[in-house]
DNA sequence: CTGGCATTTGAACAAATGTTCATTTAACTT
DNA sequence: AAGTTAAATGAACATTTGTTCAAATGCCAG
């Protein structure tokens, strides 16, 4: 047997690509051979070189083509111009949430296998994740210039905010009893918080 | 050669744990050979297996360990009784980060090689985690309850707080220009705000 | 000085690893 | 229907993997 009937080079690629995410973010990247990869698609060993140059490219692949795709999401979730700093920390805050949520493997990849990186791609995956969070850092600056936000340290409040809106990505279930409308209003009420600014509002009140 | 001169059991099962916390942190457990551990130590693969069942069992080891420690020295730290809530969650923050911060390693392991675990250690490992989560999920259930913190939902409190305090692990380096005690602060600063709290001191204003 | 114990070696094992390539088959073009 | 290209095989490669174990050596008690 050779080639398979109904096969498309783009079709393979792309289950390949989704195959490695989900092992990946299972087992480790060094933990799944390429056969084991190969396997999960239907297809030889061999084939996966088709594909990718070697594993380190197929690695690269994926967290590039993560990190680009998200540049690219919020150029167009923050295309509207907002004024007001509040207004712009909560798209910035809601877009993470939705974004990072349904793409959990991706994230967990892009975290914890940059060390499998080599020292060139890494360079080049670190300045991609470097510009997202300037976005946050840019609104956070912005916000205390004007006296909206009261924050010692614009970038610790950045790997803080981070730091705290990537831990829901761990215990998060989606179609659980916390809708996801919910859960962006009390990460926002603690964050609102966290820069220094009282909650106007009523506290949102978690369901349960 | 056989035994080397100098030689004693307990100082290699030191060295091999020392080696493969600096080992697993930098490159993952599965990406480590025994060889390579072994090597590092200047000892040969075998003499591994007379310190360990094997692999599966130095992770166990490690990761047992690390979490064992967490609870004694919290044990330890919270020894005097505090009344306030504030009080004591100050003292939990500035207890997590010095504690996570001078263990990095160990830190990023514990959270990384989970996977690798054999589902019935996975267990035992999560139930040392969830307890240590539990002492904050404490604290700012007494604070709700009290009216001192305002909070939607104090799990998701502690996850925010833990992941906000974690990210500090990435980027902080120990003898740069903020000091260990600045740092705290900042953080406790910005943990107070999350938990509803206007600060009522003047804000801290980080180095530089 | 001798004998037993603690400590480590080094070779060996089968299995698995990443990667290459000549060969084979399916799909598309003319 | 014939010829070309795209897609995949499957066997082969040299290494490397985790693990075991008889043999060798250093240390210490008698």
């Amino acid at each position: 047997m050779a080639r398979k009937s109904g096969s498309s080079g783009e079709k393979t690629k792309a289950e390949l690509r989704a195959a490695a995410t989900r092992l990946y973010a299972r087992y480790g990247c060094a933990a799944v051979s390429v056969r084991q990869l190969a396997a999960e698609v239907g297809v030889q060993a061999g084939a996966v070189y088709l594909y990718f140059d070697d594993k380190q490219a197929l690695l690269y692949d994926l967290l590039d083509t993560h990190l680009t795709a998200l540049a690219e999401a919020w150029e167009k979730a923050s295309r509207v111009p907002l004024d007001d700093p509040l207004a712009r920390l909560e798209r910035f805050i809601c877009f993470h949430l939705r974004w990072h949520l349904v793409r959990k493997d991706a994230v967990f990849i892009s975290y914890m296998e940059l060390r499998n990186l080599t020292p060139e791609n890494f360079a080049r995956i670190e300045a991609k994740r470097h510009a997202y969070e300037d976005v946050l850092d840019g609104i956070l600056r912005d916000g205390v210039a004007r006296g909206t936000f009261r924050l010692a340290d614009t970038r610790m409040g950045v790997f803080a905010i981070l730091g705290q809106l990537n831990g829901v990505n761990v215990w998060y279930k989606e179609g659980g009893r916390l809708s996801l409308d919910a859960l962006c209003a009390v990460q926002m009420d603690m964050v609102r918080g966290l820069v220094g600014m009282n909650s106007q509002r009523e506290l949102v009140q978690a369901a349960q």
